[in-house]
DNA sequence: TTGATTTCTTAATCTGGATTAATAATTTCC
DNA sequence: GGAAATTATTAATCCAGATTAAGAAATCAA
């Protein structure tokens, strides 16, 4: 739990708590939300659109922080639902521990790469969401994720991606032909 | 400069230079980027993809701070193309401004929070890309940036918004017709 | 265990936006 | 100021991926 502490400081209360699949840990329209940091399991974030669709926004496996950032930041009403997909081992982290506590510069100069990594991360995948077809986007996702593909339904890799199940099915088909 | 320099802490050659409209500040590929801060004009950056085509991924209109993140913070070469649409003038931040300088607490939420907020665009952003159909997206857009409509050009818009100038003008001569 | 629900696949049809092409309007630059 | 280049518009055709539908496989729940 070294690394933890250095991001977050002090953590008296920074205690794993368990949680079921299927849980939701927060949902569209919260307006007090927290970041979670996933010692065991998985998570994922995701909208439900006008027209009543999902889409997955990001998963969050073992050691990874999945916060809908606007909601918890910036105090909005959450966009993002956030759910366990498998049983897990949370670390919840609210405004308590994430704002205003004074940190040392180490652990300030980590937040400030944690959240440089993120803006990388999405802003790669908004170029590939620009410029890829789903095709390619699908096999870029096998190779940033591999440890995801067994973990989640094709479901919400298809819905991460941008597509329907369907076309993700073909796909997936056209890829197992070729080779 | 008030706001730059609790940003950036002390800055003696934070000063402002000026570039002429048409000047590429980094190119794809490029391993020592820098971030820009508009004092005055506006920047865009863009990639270029296998297939010859051009992305717009940002403007960057009067204050606001444009880099390739992940070249700039983590030393790979640049995805992103970053050029003046109009003469401009940029304070030029370097690694030595953004790195490993001591900055007091105020300073590092400022950066924090200036983080989160590119985190929250880019998730917004995400979000209406795989939700909401080329027209919604430009009519966002309108309501988001009104003070870039006059001064980017529609092949611009169109490449920001994902979609080619035709589909645009077609977007455009729609929204005409219905109102 | 078994019935019910959810997921995955395959296939036919449809559609938003891409591509191609051609012309008009604007901007650039000598 | 005028030729050249770039930008914007319109229209015809095309195509990646959506939609709809229906059956098969897997998962869940009692």
């Amino acid at each position: 739990m070294e690394n933890l502490i250095e991001l977050f400081g002090i953590s008296d209360d920074l205690v794993p708590q368990e949680f079921k699949k299927g849980h939701i840990l927060q949902s569209q329209g919260d307006v007090n939300s927290n970041a979670y940091l996933v010692k065991k399991g998985l998570l994922r974030s995701y909208t439900i659109d006008q027209k009543g669709k999902e889409h997955v926004f990001m998963f969050a496996p073992e050691d990874w922080i999945i916060s809908d950032i606007e909601s918890q930041e910036f105090h909005h009403p959450a966009e993002l639902y956030i759910e366990c997909l498998e049983d897990s081992e949370l670390i919840i982290l609210n405004r308590k521990h994430l704002a205003s506590v004074e940190l040392n510069s180490q652990q300030y100069q980590q937040r400030l790469n944690k959240l440089s990594r993120r803006i990388a991360v999405l802003q790669r995948r908004m170029i590939g969401m620009m410029s890829s077809t789903a095709q390619e986007r699908y096999e870029e996702f096998l190779v940033y994720y591999p440890n995801l593909v067994g973990r989640v339904s094709q479901r919400m890799i298809a819905s991460y991606l941008g597509i329907t199940p369907e076309a993700l099915s073909k796909i997936r088909g056209q890829i197992a032909k070729n080779s």
